[in-house]
DNA sequence: CGAGAGATTGACTAGCATCAAATGCTGTGG
DNA sequence: CCACAGCATTTGATGCTAGTCAATCTCTCG
């Protein structure tokens, strides 16, 4: 269903278009960084972790994931991303420290980290937004550490499908309260540090008490003042204050 | 302990510096951003989570913590921080996300956010600097992550006592395997997401197992070797590769 | 010396993991 | 079109890790 969308020259911009208005030469910066484009196969691993790399990586259509495998072989997700999404870590480590892997068929667009020069060179406003936007994730992260640290298994579960309706409908305004989430118990399980079989309890314990729906892989959110009360959840795109950034120029 | 060191002009610009020298010019803009100073007594909360504000912190001496409480009164503690690290989150959130409180006698500087827009209009590379601040600390919270959703009590308490040693050194090179830690059992049960109790019990472990040693408040790190491999641990600050920043102006 | 905070210890409980088996779903080849 | 393989989901039985509750001990500081 995400394959037929149409979708414009750079993601990147349309996603931090969300934030501020952007002008026509920071769009037009923002768009070189998409020249290239990458088909990936649902499952196909885009860099794995450790691996040498100074490539980053826009998602320009599908769904993604990145995560780290420990020792014991257990799998922490850290992270799901969304078209418009800028993926990877080379812009500071030699050795990627997580593994970006696509969750449905996807397109990626590749560019060189040394690319983003001439966006701190000429384009401070930008440059400002792209700390905005990390610092989004930053505390989105945090939100999750709370979750994981202090919450019961149905809270984070109850988190993580609230927080996936609203990254779906960001990156797609027709995303409304039932969607294909596109992720097994498993994957379900890693992202929250739950087993798939308890992830499975916890979704039906939240469809008898009637704040969810499910039907073959999609899922409805029936209740969501509940759901929200039960997860402790607060959308990080929202309350932004973005008054103090550079001008353009 | 940390009352007596000297305090150079900018506790920011000489933590940016261990990533990369910085010029003269570069080192001034920062010192700009520490002309005011505070002083906060131990406990004291410096701002408080949902608290309007738009000011910003550089901890200049002392030991910090952010916070968040949940609905039902549990705490997960975020992050610790260190003399040079930067604080708070007005850059992009108009409400606190996070309580800021001081862990021991503490000076910081706060400045206005905006004071941060000259720095991006005239010094690219201390732009970029602030995004690959901001991804260590990323990255180092998806480590923590992990920990909470994939290891066991004693490993993420190992895993703990590692970052707290590597922080405070980077802080101050002057400490060795033995340090004080600052922290009670409860604190560090609200950063690993475990009950004070139980860290007690795992700290007793490692001790009996002869990787670390413990009198009053003080914790050594006795065999590093075995702590990092029951800890998982991967020390952020290493395996960085700036090559790429834009030259200094 | 007394008060209060933190550390320690023991007994018991609960939430989630583990193990195992059954069921259902999908795509593929005959 | 059916049979089957392979994966995901579902369910039950049981175990273990960490939580809860409560008492005691220690240390510091007025």
């Amino acid at each position: 269903m995400l394959g037929e969308q149409s979708v414009s020259a750079s993601c990147f911009a349309e996603n931090l278009g969300h934030l501020i208005e952007l002008t026509g030469a920071e769009s037009a910066a923002l768009e070189k960084l998409e020249g290239r484009q990458r088909q990936l196969r649902r499952g196909a691993i885009l860099l794995r972790e450790k691996e040498r790399g100074n490539e980053l990586f826009i998602l320009r259509k599908g769904m993604m994931m990145s995560y780290v495998i420990l020792d014991d072989g257990s799998r922490q997700i850290l992270r799901f991303m969304f078209p418009g999404d800028l993926l990877g870590s080379a812009l500071i480590y030699r050795d990627a420290p997580e593994t970006l892997c696509a969750l449905s068929d996807a397109v990626v667009a590749p560019f060189e980290r040394n690319l983003l020069v001439p966006i701190f060179d000429e384009h401070p406003r930008l440059a400002a937004l792209l700390l905005v936007y990390n610092n989004i994730q930053r505390v989105a992260l945090t939100d999750r550490l709370a979750a994981l640290g202090r919450t019961s298994a149905k809270a984070r579960i109850a988190a993580l499908l609230l927080e996936l309706r609203n990254r779906l409908r960001r990156a797609d305004s027709s995303v409304t309260n039932g969607f294909a989430l596109g992720l097994t118990q498993e994957e379900i399980g890693d992202a929250t540090g739950l087993t798939s079989v308890h992830v499975n309890r916890m979704l039906r314990q939240l469809e008898q008490e009637g704040m969810i729906a499910r039907e073959s892989g999609r899922v409805t959110l029936l209740d969501e003042n509940s759901l929200r009360r039960e997860a402790n959840y607060v959308n990080r795109y929202e309350g932004l204050d973005l008054g103090w950034l550079p001008s353009p120029r």
